[in-house]
DNA sequence: GTCTATAGAGTGATAGAC
DNA sequence: GTCTATCACTCTATAGAC
């Protein structure tokens, strides 16, 4: 039997797929395995503990990732106005025009959310307060600020509900389009 | 062996509680069981179909109860001011502040999805048409009509992902408010 | 007897754990 | 790959209303 090695992060952006296309209860290991081609034995020794291990990795993956490319820039940017504009653009590519959902929205939806509700709420407070700070930094005053971040945040995965179950991308991108102007 | 009698329609609010709280995977037959306290025969003789039907008949009741109680008024009502205003409280209070997940949503977004595609675009494309129209009767442009009622449905689930995820119902009431306020 | 509502043991398949 | 638990579902049996 051929030993090629597999790195536990290389592992993470298939399953994180699984889990988005399937839902927590309906991504099962045989599916899990199809796409990462590992059998349950090897999946077990990367992820001891299991699916929830499993799911627990992937949504730090996809915090970390949303981390880099978007909270610390709306915190960062000299130029506010264009971190929220690059804000959409990547919010509207990551999620492929409403085509791909959101997963940790998804787990705050479902029966899993107990066990992931700690990351679920430090998500979404980081980034409501990462794109108010931006907010407040271009002249709102901070009530107006956290307003209008919680209704974008909002607005975004109400966006993402929307395009699915009307299987139609360009009203996610509508959605995202007047959401922005709201915040101009 | 008592016969107690027991109409389908009984049935079907329970089985919704269950079906919201666990997701289509995650309602089992046993949980459903327990749920209506009926054993799986019975169940399967009021729904041949099996879990599938369940679910049909859980959004065809869903479906018809947003028809008669919210869909039919914005449509006839003689003050369509009066009848958004109506929409947000009754919404608000379905939903029990965001407590409550909205089940076609749930069902946009999961894996089951394709099964019930058509229903679950069907409530969304008739909400949005509903709240378009009453807003061309208060005088907007259909354009901006249309782009307004898309934006507060979407809104709606989306504060429902977010009061989840943040374990806050006040969001919830916040963000509808705030909505309410963009279609005036 | 017949029909309807009920219960639940038993089916094979598949789940996650190891 | 093997394990046990549980899944959706089937089937037989039964009680009572007509």
């Amino acid at each position: 039997m051929p030993r090629t090695v597999t790195e536990r992060a290389d592992l993470v952006p298939s399953i994180a797929e699984v889990f988005r296309e399937y839902g927590y209860e309906g991504a099962s290991l045989t599916l899990i395995g199809a796409a990462t081609g590992l059998g349950k034995g090897s999946l077990y020794h990367f992820f001891p503990g299991g699916k929830e291990e499993m799911a627990a990795a992937v949504l730090a993956e996809i915090d970390a990732w949303f981390e880099t490319h978007l909270f610390a820039l709306l915190r960062d940017a000299a130029r506010p106005e264009a971190a929220i504009e690059a804000m959409f653009d990547t919010v509207e590519r990551y999620f492929k025009s409403g085509r791909r959902v959101c997963l940790v929205g998804v787990l705050a939806l479902g029966d899993a959310r107990d066990r992931f509700a700690l990351a679920v709420r430090d998500y979404f407070r980081r980034w409501i307060a990462a794109l108010a700070g931006a907010l407040v930094r271009l002249g709102k005053t901070r009530p107006l600020a956290v307003a209008l971040a919680e209704e974008a945040v909002a607005g975004i995965q109400g966006a993402i509900v929307i395009a699915r179950a009307l299987e139609d991308p360009r009203i996610f991108s509508r959605t995202l389009e007047r959401l922005k102007a709201r915040l101009a």
